[in-house]
DNA sequence: ATGGCTATCGCGGATAGA
């Protein structure tokens, strides 16, 4: 089973993209992030005819995320106070559509499901802002509401999306200034590391330990052509999943098309039949 | 470098991204 997460900067823009990467790479679930629009909008048949199925939480000009998936899939639930309830801090974080969860079950066969939440992470603007602030609370509301997943229905979980952070040095082409950047803070690792400590591993990481790999590239001034990344979009598994990964791989193909997003696709592979 | 680029909304230029 093949698993990508992409964050397309405007699915509109992005659509030939994404449907030609797809008919390529032919993966049974695409989490996109950055969709940029209000679901009345999404350009869903498109994916249809392809014999994709679309579940989308969206909303005007900013945000937004989508599972594309060739089986159906069940339980979808958006948004924190779908899981969490309602609460003010639910309730003001959904303002913002980051999050969209599902479960995958294979038909007819004995493989079990698969729980896969798909994010997109806040951005969080520069260290001390409001934004900031923003960022670091909704990763603890993000902790609470994994470990309530979990307790509703422990099942195997597959974490993905743009988490706007580099977990260490070796995801970022210059790590020196690191401390004073965005997306690399030490309170940003921190969070997302106290949200990792519920039993999950960068799948990416199992296969290569090496620097120099990267899954976003500023559009200014030559990033991608310089090689001045960050890796930034993972795929997080829970502990019999990371065993069943057989590969993680991040395309830098489409970021040489023209027009292309700032991110490229991370696909994870997994034995199902090793579970 | 208060730099560099891209997308949305909406029709000029602000806002956001990372």
């Amino acid at each position: 089973m093949k698993i990508a997460t992409w964050n397309v900067n405007s699915i509109r823009t992005r659509l030939d993209h994404v449907l030609n990467w797809l008919y390529v790479n032919a993966v049974d679930v695409l989490c996109l992030q950055e969709t940029k629009v209000v679901d009345e909008l999404f350009p869903q048949s498109a994916f249809e005819s392809e014999g994709y199925q679309v579940y989308i939480s969206g909303q005007k000009a900013y945000n937004g995320v989508a599972l594309i998936s060739r089986q159906a899939l069940k339980n979808v639930q958006v948004g924190f106070t779908s899981v969490l309830g309602s609460s003010e801090a639910t309730e003001r974080f959904d303002q913002q559509k980051r999050l969209i969860c599902a479960i995958s079950s294979p038909s007819g066969a004995e493989q079990p499901s698969l729980r896969i939440l798909n994010l997109y992470v806040p951005n969080g603007s520069e260290i001390g802002s409001d934004k900031y602030y923003y960022k670091l609370e909704w990763l603890a509301l993000l902790e609470e509401y994994i470990q309530n997943l979990l307790q509703q229905d422990p099942c195997h979980l597959l974490i993905c999306g743009d988490f706007n952070i580099a977990l260490e040095d070796r995801d970022i082409h210059d790590a020196s200034e690191r401390a004073h950047h965005i997306m690399a803070s030490d309170l940003e690792r921190q969070a997302l590391q106290r949200v990792l400590q519920i039993g999950l591993q960068d799948a990416f990481r199992k296969f290569t330990a090496e620097g120099g790999h990267f899954s976003w590239w500023n559009y200014r001034a030559g990033g991608f052509q310089r090689n001045r990344g960050w890796r930034i979009d993972h795929q997080y598994l829970s502990k019999a999943l990371y065993q069943a990964a057989t590969a993680c791989t991040i395309d830098t193909a489409p970021r040489r098309l023209p027009q292309p997003s700032d991110h490229v696709p991370v696909t994870v592979e997994l034995d199902m039949a090793a579970l």
